[in-house]
DNA sequence: TTCAGCCCGATTGTATACAAAATGGATTGG
DNA sequence: CCAATCCATTTTGTATACAATCGGGCTGAA
């Protein structure tokens, strides 16, 4: 059967509007987030204006727009005066992230329950194969991208809607979670969790459903090495000097 | 006792980071959201550049630094070539937004109940206590903002959490709604609900508070008047010509 | 050597100038 | 009288110029 969604990682704004009424400025944000979630460009990354007007053959007004949205979306932080970074996601900010995941997963989980159907459920075993293949081959973010996709086109059955808007936004910051915190081999979602949530799913068992994603999620969270790290991304001059 | 904390009608960005690394263009992002709210601005205004840039003092560039970070926020909508225009969300966002609101408030009710204390009870009681002297008064702006900013108290006893800020931009998008569909004396969390809820959280119980939460968001959104508008925001000459 | 202070380069913040597009009205023809 | 078309005006989109600020390195003295 033919797959009649492609799910791509979306930005959070994709679909929200135009950026600054921008084609253009979209195009940006959405180079610069996809090396984000690719993890090309690392958390704690400086993104210099000029150097991405040069790189993308476009003034400072339209990266700055694109700096600005991706900002909002809590994939880069402005710090006045300093310039854009890409963002460092604390503990703190992983456990709320997880939390709210928690939250609004389980809730669509239930709601997809009630809609879903063969053809949906087809695509997202297709998504599945797609995720334990590149796992299989040891392409780690390719199977990290293709578990966000996963979680995405569950919300998805819900349709568009601020729930799943919402979503797409906690998976790009989870993505850089797992940046930061990851383990090599887990963290990507590869226990299987995924195919049996499916078939809960598939039987319409929107409880069970419900509570397998919750647990997915407690799984993903706990195999965090949160302790790795430093709470703050650390800025070694202003650590010293202090 | 003294409130420790004040809950202005607060922007979904508004600690989120600064605007384009920018006080001014926050301020007039401030300026625009809280006329969006008290309605003075209301659904469909035609937002100039040059205008607001006449009226802020301020360069069109960080107008449209605001512009952007309000229509990211779902408070203004772009259009490429033909400006910013205050959203006017149809019936089916109404919908999406009052359901997101059911799952994430019925959430963050059952943790709050687990968190709260005395003092955060208290200051729920003043903003109860104004709303209902606003009511009384027949100032419904304010009784709504107050609503709203009820709601958004709740949230913050959680913190300021990734769910609280979505939160926020649900609250800021019910406010839009009820100056579309919002029948004059009603809509405006007029049932005492509120305090029955207050009782729930006071007493710890979670599951109550949260049930409590739920229904009240559904008598909320029941009370619209939804069928009196046109799905769409119209603009005259395109229905006139197609 | 080490620290303080200062200066300069790099980078961001803001305004403005110019280009492109859409809107609304006038004009022309039916 | 109406419709369609064209043009001028308005408004947005983008680039660029200039100002403000920050950080790093240099200098000089203790």
């Amino acid at each position: 059967m033919q797959r009649f969604t492609t799910f791509e990682t979306a930005a959070p704004t994709a679909r929200a509007g135009a950026i600054g009424g921008s084609a253009r400025a979209e195009a940006i944000y959405r180079s610069i987030f996809d090396a984000v979630m690719d993890q090309r460009l690392p958390p704690g990354a400086k993104l210099v204006e000029e150097q991405l007007g040069a790189i993308f053959e476009a003034s400072r007004t339209l990266v700055r727009s694109a700096l600005q949205a991706l900002a909002q979306d809590h994939i880069v932080t402005i710090e006045r005066h300093r310039g854009a970074f890409v963002c460092a996601p604390t503990v703190a900010d992983a456990e709320d992230i997880f939390f709210s995941r928690k939250v609004v997963e389980a809730a669509l989980a239930r709601e997809a329950a009630r809609r879903t159907d063969a053809a949906r459920i087809a695509d997202l075993r297709g998504l599945l194969a797609d995720e334990r293949e590149a796992l299989r081959r040891g392409e780690r973010r390719k199977a990290i991208r293709l578990s966000g996709d996963f979680h995405i086109a569950v919300a998805a059955i819900c349709g568009e809607g601020a729930l799943t808007q919402f979503l797409r936004s906690l998976v790009s910051r989870s993505s850089l979670v797992i940046a930061l915190y990851g383990r090599s081999a887990a963290s990507a979602c590869g226990h299987d969790e995924h195919a049996a949530f499916l078939d809960a799913l598939e039987a319409g068992d929107g409880e069970r459903a419900a509570r397998l994603m919750t647990e997915h999620l407690d799984h993903i969270f706990r195999d965090l090495a949160l302790a790795e790290r430093s709470e703050a991304p650390v800025d070694i001059r202003l650590v010293l000097r202090a």
